[in-house]
RNA sequence: GGGCCUGUAGCUCAGUUGGUUAGAGCGCUACCUUGACACGGUAGAGGUCAGAGAUUCGAGUUCUCUCAGGCCCA
């Protein structure tokens, strides 16, 4: 081992100051590396050093076999969350495991991650309105030009914080290629697709109901609006029949409405239709009159049956006011005040302030029937939970239908697949009944709509160039559209414009499709969807072939972490505590697929204890000479064994995105097989050549998990080069060995066995016994070493082993083990009346498969031999 | 109203196509500071797999219903 190598590790850790000057040389390395695992001290070193060194640099080679995946860009402006730490964990561990497996001639695959951050249009803008109303300005003091260099110089402050976090944390981006949705590049993709698909009739301009947030200031999709039920009352209002006694009673859950209503319906069912049909109704509180119109939109059995028709504020009745050809009045405006057209008592009032006395004034009138108390859904913007008005308003749409069917038949016939499976079903039901997409945003960061309106023809030109003049006229007097587009129309072409698109370059060639998204269910509308959608369309390729969908990060009460709870657990402040690689290892042996996990900071401990045992098995070996390597001995043979099942099934959970059984697989062959049980065998040979080369693999196998500490133990065995570009380890069928498997397990029953003596009449381990063994042949020096306890062997042909130990306290054997005895031979003859039953069914004999039928018998010799070793021993 | 998911040890959860005494971590009990590790070791306790029915030689696993919880869409 070149010591010298190690012992510059070991002085980079910080340990300088402990050496001697005189004499350096002196210090007798590995065993005095620290007895603690302690990740600070070369956790940030890796960190720096891979991206300084651009280990994970990808190199694009259009037709060779490749590995990509795009990043889930994060807000530019947020800070590192425990959402991304346990994305980024799953997406690591995966683009890790693909770099380091080879492919079918051997070679390594070009593996890619791509990282990049997005503008978060509202969020951002909300953030750097707060911050300059703390100076006591809005946006429009400043202005448009000004306020966007103002987000600038936010972006340009905050925007590196949230990357130099993932740097820290060690994730294998290939960060020459990192991209901003805001970017030169991504903005001319963004352009390209918008007037591609304004070119093809997809994309068009109209008045219809939208969401308005009366905070933001702007429309939002149907996805950014959020409903929650409340409770709220039920107004019954009395319409009088205008010239007449007669009237109609509407019920509403917002009566401040009622001074833009144009119609009132009833169904056509309805008893009262014929003599009511087409009579006016004198609208209260104004001096209007509407008609009655017939329509299926009345409930016979809803409240009284008869419904106002608001078509300015509320979607349904907007549609009805097409169908029966009604005046549309705006009552209430985007500032959530009422309007002039609301009259003079109401105008200016804002709609809460105008309900409240339009109740008044209705009771004052004797026009209030009665109040209900009625629970409904309330809709709230999803960013600033500000209740949203219905309003019409000219806006940007995209037209979903045609978009979707490729993008359904993408998933049907499984070009993309989910992972978990069941997940297509949500997207399938979501697809089928997609809606148009409102795709304007009243906001100021973001990408502005390349379209310039005509001052003298009122004609829209729409262009990939700023255009000089209008199209359709040639005036010059045109200008851009104010509005930007929502930023998840950025988002949407992520996988191809961050690989160059619209240009055919290189990188596209080389990475796309995408071989995979590792997204949560929150945004499979929001963004998947829209990725499939626009990548079918617009490169008529699948933008990725598999979509892992996994859960949300939740506290130990499973309650959703945010900061208002106080609930957050920070990846930084706990990253910094317990190791980035105990973290991950933390989240991802907890996360079955699809699944939120329960995160406290006993599940990261458990990473950080394994941590410390992967530490210090290390220790223990690095103290000892390699040898020859020779694999001759029992424990040997037997760790490469199970050596091997840990490597294949890590591999096959690799591929199935099963992160939490290559985590337990891993878990169980370091701790529970190679430290309990070989290391401790191994403690008496002077050969450890063999059991380097295990822990070499063990390290190679982990690394994906916790790039860290499999990183620093490789380059302190003595590489020079990096473990993450080392290829992943492969069963090796030679070292497979069923009769070391066997013979271990003997030997482990055994040494079990008679702790299990000698913990039940608590005598002390340090006092050597001797024993009698009969059953099957066993080395009794490897019993001694576990058991201190020499054995006289008679070796039989049976299936079980008989030991009597001579204690120093004659006498039989201990309560606990006579009770223990007593307990396991009541299950012994449940178990044994079991296998009979089975065994004596024909139905079972000829139906079930000759393994099972083959182990069950074997099984019930076990049990019964077992059984009667029992009965003696208890003296029955 | 439509759809999806969950219910397994005190707690948090695994349990791939049905097959041999149902596993892990944490917690708990007893013992142990043994020259890798107390962020540890050894031994142990703890489950009628929410309930009922069906299919099957065989069900934690498949189907139906009931109960309890969660999420999404309208």
């Amino acid at each position: 081992m070149p010591e010298a190598r190690l012992l510059e590790h070991w002085l980079a850790d910080g340990h300088r100051d402990r050496v001697p000057a005189s004499s350096p040389a002196k210090i007798k390395f590995p065993m005095e590396i620290d007895k603690v695992y302690e990740p600070q001290r070369f956790e940030p070193r890796w960190a720096e050093q891979w991206v300084a060194e651009e280990t994970f640099k990808a190199t694009a080679a259009p037709g060779e076999p490749y590995f990509s995946l795009a990043i889930p860009p994060p807000n530019v402006t947020g800070s590192l969350h425990m959402g991304h730490m346990f994305e980024h964990s799953i997406i690591d561990a995966q683009i890790r495991w693909r770099r380091m497996k080879r492919g079918a001639d051997g070679k390594p695959v070009r593996t890619l991650w791509l990282p990049g951050t997005d503008h978060a249009g509202i969020a951002t803008q909300i953030m750097v309105e707060r911050q300059i109303a703390a100076e006591g300005l809005t946006k429009h003091d400043l202005g448009r030009e000004k306020f966007e260099e103002r987000v600038w110089t936010w972006k340009r402050e905050s925007g590196g914080r949230i990357v130099e976090q993932m740097k820290r944390a060690g994730v294998s981006c290939d960060w020459a290629r990192e991209h901003f949705t805001l970017d030169e590049g991504l903005s001319r993709a963004v352009r390209e697709a918008f007037v591609r698909l304004y070119e093809k009739g997809l994309i068009y301009q109209g008045d219809y109901m939208v969401n308005w947030c009366p905070r933001c200031q702007t429309a939002l999709s149907d996805l950014e609006v959020e409903h929650e039920e409340t409770e709220g009352s039920l107004w019954h209002i009395r319409y009088n029949v205008a010239g007449s006694d007669d009237f109609i009673v509407v019920a509403t859950t917002r009566p401040e409405t009622m001074l833009g209503d144009t119609a009132v319906a009833i169904n056509p069912k309805d008893p009262r239709a014929e003599r009511l049909h087409a009579k006016a109704l004198q609208l209260p509180l104004t001096d209007r009159t509407i008609p009655i119109v017939l329509d299926e939109m009345a409930d016979p059995e809803f409240g009284s049956g008869a419904v106002k028709i608001t078509p300015a504020h509320d979607p349904n009745d907007f549609e009805a006011g097409k169908r029966h050809d009604l005046s549309s009045i705006k009552v209430i405006g985007e500032d959530a005040k009422m309007t002039a057209a609301a009259g003079a008592n109401y105008a200016g009032l804002d709609r809460y302030a105008a309900r409240k006395k339009v109740v008044a004034d209705l009771e004052e009138q004797g026009l209030l029937v009665k109040i209900e108390k009625y629970k409904l859904k309330v809709s709230k913007c999803h960013r600033c939970r500000t209740v949203v008005e219905p309003l019409v308003s000219k806006q940007w749409w995209m037209k979903m239908k045609p978009l979707a069917e490729p993008a359904i038949q993408a998933v049907e016939d499984g070009r993309i697949t989910f992972v978990p499976a069941n997940w297509s079903k949500t997207y399938f039901e979501w697809m089928y009944n997609i809606r148009d997409w409102c795709v304007s945003r009243q906001l100021w960061w973001g990408h502005r709509i390349p379209a310039w309106h005509c001052a003298d023809c009122k004609a829209v030109t729409v262009a990939r160039e700023d255009p000089p003049v209008c199209v359709k006229c040639g005036s010059a007097k045109i200008t851009q559209e104010t509005d930007v587009l929502d930023t998840w129309f950025s988002s949407g072409l992520w996988p191809f414009s961050t690989l160059g698109w619209p240009d055919q370059t290189v990188d596209l060639a080389a990475f796309y499709p995408t071989s995979l998204l590792v997204t949560g269910f929150d945004i499979i509308f929001f963004w998947a969807a829209r990725m499939i959608m626009f990548g079918m369309e617009l490169t008529g390729e699948v933008p990725f072939r598999q979509i892992h969908i996994h859960g949300l990060v939740r506290d130990a009460d499973r309650q959703k972490m945010s900061k208002t709870k106080g609930n957050v657990i920070d990846p930084l402040v706990i990253n910094e505590k317990y190791g980035t690689d105990a973290v991950r290892f933390g989240l991802l042996v907890a996360a079955a697929p699809g699944n939120d996990i329960a995160l406290s900071e006993e599940v990261i401990a458990r990473g950080r204890n394994f941590a410390n045992k992967i530490w210090n098995a290390s220790r223990l070996l690095f103290s000892k000479d390699k040898g020859e390597g020779k694999r001759e001995t029992l424990a040997d043979r037997w760790i490469g064994a199970r050596l091997n099942v840990a490597i294949r099934k890590a591999n096959e959970a690799f591929e199935g995105h099963r992160y939490h059984e290559a985590a337990d697989a891993l878990w169980t062959f370091f701790w529970d097989e190679f430290c309990d049980w070989y290391l401790e065998l191994k403690k008496q040979d002077t050969d450890w050549g063999f059991a380097y080369q295990v822990h070499e693999k063990a390290l190679l196998a982990l690394h994906p998990l916790m790039p860290f500490i499999t990183e620093e133990l490789w380059h302190r065995k003595g590489h020079a080069t990096s473990i993450a570009l080392e290829a992943y380890p492969e069963a090796d069928a030679a070292l497979d060995d069923p009769e070391a498997e066997r013979e271990m397990k003997l030997l482990q029953d055994v040494t079990t066995a008679v702790r299990t003596q000698r913990a039940d009449r608590k005598v002390d381990k340090k006092l050597r016994l001797t024993g009698r063994y009969t059953g099957p042949k066993i080395d009794p020096a490897l019993v001694a070493m576990g058991t201190n306890v020499d054995f006289a062997v008679t070796p039989t042909d049976g299936l079980t082993f008989d030991i009597q130990i001579d204690f120093p306290e004659a006498g039989g054997p201990s309560e606990e083990q006579l009770d223990r005895l007593r307990k396991d031979n009541e299950q012994l003859e449940k178990v044994i009346a079991n296998s009979k039953r089975q065994l004596e069914n024909d139905a079972f004999v000829s139906k079930a498969p000759a393994k099972v039928i083959e182990g069950m018998r074997a099984k019930l010799a076990e049990y019964e031999a077992q059984y009667a070793k029992n009965k003696a021993a208890l003296g029955e």
